[in-house]
RNA sequence: GGCGGGAUUCCCGAGCGGUCAAAGGGGACGGACUGUAAAUCCGUUGGCUCAGCCUUCGCAGGUUCGAAUCCUGCUCCCGCCA
């Protein structure tokens, strides 16, 4: 990337980002010459990257490919004190181990993406454990109408429900991260907008260097509606193995086809493809990145044989099922071999969701001999499949 | 400090003495269909030794033949006025 053109440079990392701000800001931070400190915020209460980090992940890596160290900031110490916005029972408060492991998981998946070389990892923990008088002092940079600015507060604020003193906080805490770690850049999704705008304020009332805010798209999830993420259970995981990544990618709508393409293959959807091609181009292309192209041949055969051909995949696992007299009662066996209970087990027989090597046991049926089961196939709805061994 | 509102099955949310395992939506699951784990349509969605039985409606008691629904006391949450 030399003799690297900062306007040029500037205009192609915010070609698919959604806002670049102040405008000229990150040209003027290239001309600089010197590597920037580009910052991002993690929350290490949940550990898995899915491909919706992915998005702001992958940016980091560009500006480390042209010569730019990524500083990650675990939010260890924020974690620490727990997040009271709303059912306390969905953020529980994590203790110093869990932190850890989390934070180190976070890292080698984030490696899968980032490059080691120019990054620099720092807990939060290192500066906000402040003084109170300190605190004091951030708190005086900023003031209620403009926190309550921010898009979700005045909602909440308007219908009347609970806005906690910490949630208030948070933006604060995190405008301090960056003048702690002098950034020159900070990353996040669109829902950072504000938070990270609220930073530039604290980074200059602290008499620091304003960092620019550059905002990515945010990824819907495998529901193609709402944003991905591990709560909603909509979500492809980095580390996933390859038959999950390929299988969560084919299930995806085809509207949120697009979107997948420009944010994570940055690149528009092939026009010369069948719809379903799209899809399944796109599949292959996230195993290959996650891990090979042999992977990803291998878990799109697959996919074919269990689903399109309705055939049992090539590995499953066992069954060892222990008969009463001769014979099989098949909501025990479905229980122990996919842990439902006997009733969900029931239902599924009575809507023919069984089946013994592809062929659907009969509505109805409750009991079969042991011959009839003994080194088959049992399959639970399209997915759920298990060798049955009579013991 | 005062006043008011609320806690329901995975989630949201009806119910206001029996017809309630509890409407409706979401999600999930199953079936059909298909180019897909897409879309669409249909069905299911507390547990069990399953035409019956058992346990659920914040917690603990009480009233009643009978309570998610009424009363009392707790616990927690929310808003408003100071």
């Amino acid at each position: 990337m030399s003799p690297p053109d900062p306007a040029a440079t500037a205009a192609w990392l915010a070609r698919n980002a959604e806002d670049c701000l102040p405008a000229g800001g990150l040209e003027a931070k290239l001309r600089t010459d010197r590597p920037l400190r580009v910052k991002l915020g993690i929350d290490p209460t949940a550990p898995d990257i899915h491909l919706g980090h992915t998005v702001v992940l992958g940016k980091l890596r560009e500006f480390q490919d042209l010569g730019h160290t990524v500083v990650l900031i675990i939010g260890d110490y924020t974690a620490r004190v727990g997040d009271p916005s709303g059912r306390s029972a969905t953020r529980p408060v994590l203790s110093g181990e869990e932190i850890d492991a989390n934070a180190r998981s976070f890292q080698d998946q984030a490696l899968r993406v980032l490059d080691a070389e120019r990054l620099e990892v720092r807990f939060n923990a290192e500066w906000l454990d402040m003084a109170m008088s300190e605190l004091f002092r951030l708190l005086a940079t900023t003031t209620v109408a403009r926190v309550t600015e921010r898009d979700d507060f005045a909602k909440r604020l308007a219908d009347g429900s609970a806005i906690s003193m910490l949630e208030l906080l948070y933006p604060l805490l995190q405008g301090y991260d960056s003048v702690a770690i002098r950034a020159d850049v900070e990353l996040g999704g669109t829902d950072q907008k504000f938070n990270l705008l609220l930073g530039r304020d604290i980074q200059r009332a602290y008499g620091v260097s304003e960092q620019v805010i550059l905002t990515m798209p945010i990824l819907p999830g495998t529901d193609g509606v709402r944003r991905m993420s591990k709560s909603l259970g909509n979500y492809v995981g980095v580390a996933d193995p390859p038959g999950e990544i390929y299988g969560k990618t084919l299930s995806i709508p085809d509207t949120a086809l697009a979107d997948w393409y420009r944010l994570l293959l940055d690149r528009p959807v092939p026009a010369e493809l069948a719809p379903r091609d799209e899809k399944r181009a796109l599949a292959r292309a996230l195993v290959e990145r996650y891990w090979d192209e042999v992977a990803a041949a291998a878990a799109e055969a697959e996919f074919d044989r269990v689903f399109g051909g309705h055939g049992t995949p090539s590995e499953v696992p066992e069954v060892l099922f222990a008969p009463a007299n001769g014979l099989v009662h098949l909501p025990a066996l479905l229980g122990q071999a996919f842990d439902v209970s006997t009733s969900e087990a029931r239902r599924a027989l009575a809507q023919g969701g069984v089946r013994f090597d592809g062929e659907q046991v009969d509505r109805g049926v409750l009991d079969v001999g042991v011959d009839a089961v003994d080194g088959r196939v049992l399959q639970l709805g399209k997915r759920r499949f298990a060798r049955v061994r009579i013991v």
